[in-house]
DNA sequence: GGGGTTAGTGTAAACGTTTACATGCTGACC
DNA sequence: GGTCAGCATGTAAACGTTTACACTAACCCC
């Protein structure tokens, strides 16, 4: 592999000159920067990245510290911070095994001198702790923090206000006894989910009640389990908010094994929209939240964070009520099948990234695939600086 | 932040014995090595990973490159990378952006320096073409490469003999008019199961015919698009196979649409085994594949790469058929129903990664997870060298 | 024509490690 | 008691960059 010192030789400068042109640090002469320039073509050489990062203590890469999850939501979740942290020429050290506060803080500190900041989702108790301590060596940005964390941006998704209007429109469907099943224990996105529903409940004059509220874990085996639980009560509840899409899948799956009809019998809705939950038969009436997007505005947010760490922002990503033909508004049904054959047929076969386009807030994502591209159009970045 | 220096001035020793104490390299005398750990604990010194990776030319991190896709096939695919390669204290570089041999070749060159290897996937010909390119600067290790890639470890998926065995499974049950949804044209994957899919006709004396073989994305909205086609052919197809499980799910959604009865009137089956597949209405008969298990080996394979590039080796990843109800064994379909329920009510609400462990090869989990918290026991790695 | 600016370039000192080599010490052996 | 082995430690030279500083040559202005 060739070092600047080989390229300078070749072009009969200078490292120091080589350095320049690659860096575009003035000043350099045009004819210089041309013999440099083939030089390195010849040479096919590459600043080490090892040595830039050793004496200028930038790596130009962000960490990015997930809990142990999966699914859709996350699959969108990275693919929005791995799009735009490439649109600002940076790349992602991923790590999302850890389990618990120990893991994470491990995980933390291994990638110290790795990175110049952290995206880090924090949505239990103890990972917010973890946070708090690693502040000192990294400027981190919290993705849905069950508490604000002092002294970093955050951004987080605007749960509270979106279980309220999804437990208000089955509120004006007409529905009396609303079942809820519950995310996994001490974490924020769930607690807010249910906080919402119980207030929304409150506002429309009804009253919460605890043996209505199920456990869950977010994954759809759970909300089989609570759907099952749920038939055995008398008189059986006429709808069911489940915190997240899968467990909706999941319940209604229990309830089909049961011969209940939906919505006609229950209504079902659930939160996040991921994309397969309008081929859902019937589609799913839930909350959306643009996964990508929130990614994406984590590494926006850590470009322009504050020099000053005592004035950081804390971000909330709005969400919207979408609502399918699972929560028993006919209407909505008969409309939602026209709109999808519709959509089909929109669509061209060979737009192999249609599916996100079609959905929200698809102006972002476009600009930030220009910007990708534009990266790429020069054969070097020169901003390494 | 504190340097070896720091500690070795702290410790009363000199940087030499810091640095066989944080490399376990001898010999180093007990006392000192007390004294070192303590000054470092103290400064809560940790070793600059530039510093390291400038001098030994090793990075401790390996490049994973996919391409712009998502769901729940890559974030399995992913989450098996993240926690095999946690196990051996490596930690991934993600680009996951590239839609075109071009991005894939800007994308690797940018990890020149920064990463020891790659897991790079390279489903269509360019990819692989582009892989050719960076094997003199990498060790890589291919992911489902359409063509085997010379000199590179490899790792695919029994693409043909998961499609042979659905397809005579679909015949077994009496089909004879069996459509096709392809996936996105010159993907390595795709390829292998339309190959299959004719193959399997040809075997049993049906001949394929090509009006059967409807175009597709791999997306829903492609399915849907080819069954709302597909449902304009007289006389019908009795079975329809996708391949993948999001076209299946689209399909399904728009035979619903349509009126035609699933399993009844046409038969649906799909490809991967997704976790929401067996919670659909009907639950989807398709292909078992251990995305998880695909990323998991490629590192293993990684590890394990000879010192001899000649003789490399390409492991393939056995699929499984999955019979639920779908396509039509109505025996099947009860027992899924049985089944789902029982395992359900065993699992605990608080498992919460139960969903994968209650799939296929949960072993091969298992143990990488305990190699992750034997991992975290100890404060430091000894192991850089 | 001398003094001051400026553009272009080179030299050398960092950055924080690892490691080959040198050194000093201890004890065993003849 | 001298020699040799071997352990424990220290010194200093890498690794491949960036960049402060010094320097030259050219030019401009009085």
């Amino acid at each position: 592999m060739s070092t600047i010192r080989d390229v300078a030789r070749a072009a009969g400068v200078s490292i120091a000159t080589v350095s320049r042109v690659f860096n575009g640090t003035n000043p350099v002469s045009e004819v210089a920067r041309r013999r440099v320039e083939a030089a390195a073509l010849e040479l096919d050489y590459w600043p080490n990245v090892a040595a830039r990062s050793l004496i200028g203590s930038r790596t130009h890469t962000l960490g990015v510290l997930l809990p142990d999850l999966y699914g859709e939501f996350f699959s969108d979740v990275i693919r929005g911070i791995d799009h735009a942290a490439a649109a600002v020429n940076h790349q992602i050290l991923v790590a999302s095994s850890h389990a618990n506060a120990n893991e994470f803080l491990s995980a933390a500190r291994s990638m110290r001198g790795r990175v110049d900041g952290l995206i880090a989702m924090a949505s239990d108790r103890a990972s917010a702790a973890a946070i708090a301590k690693i502040t000192r060596y990294f400027s981190v940005v919290v993705l849905n923090p069950r508490t604000p964390v002092s002294g970093c941006n955050a951004i987080s998704v605007a749960n509270l206000a979106g279980a309220v209007s999804m437990v208000e429109h089955l509120v004006q469907l007409g529905h009396r006894r609303i079942a809820m099943i519950q995310g996994p224990r001490g974490t924020g996105d769930a607690e807010q989910r249910l906080r919402g529903y119980r207030k929304a409940l409150r506002k429309t004059g009804l009253r919460p009640d605890p043996v209505l509220e199920y456990e869950g874990d977010f994954t759809e085996a759970s909300g089989y389990r609570a759907a099952l639980e749920l038939l055995r009560r008398k008189p059986r509840p006429t709808a069911l908010f489940a915190a997240n899409d899968y467990m909706a899948i999941g319940a209604m799956s229990a309830l089909r094994d049961a011969g209940i009809a939906v919505p006609d019998e229950i209504a079902v809705t659930g939160f996040d929209d991921i994309a397969i939950v309008e081929y859902l038969s019937p589609p799913l009436t839930t909350v959306r939240v643009d996964a990508y997007d929130l990614g994406a505005r984590a590494i926006e947010l850590w470009m322009n964070r504050p020099d000053d760490a005592s004035h950081c922002q804390h971000h909330v990503l709005s969400t919207e009520l979408v609502v399918r033909g699972s929560c028993g508004s006919t209407r909505a049904r008969a409309v939602h099948v026209r709109e999808r054959r519709r959509r089909a047929q929109r669509q061209t076969p060979s737009a192999a990234d249609s599916r996100h386009h079609a959905r929200a807030d698809s102006k972002r994502h476009a600009s930030a695939r220009q910007a990708v591209s534009r990266r790429h159009r020069g054969r070097r970045s020169t901003d390494f600086k």
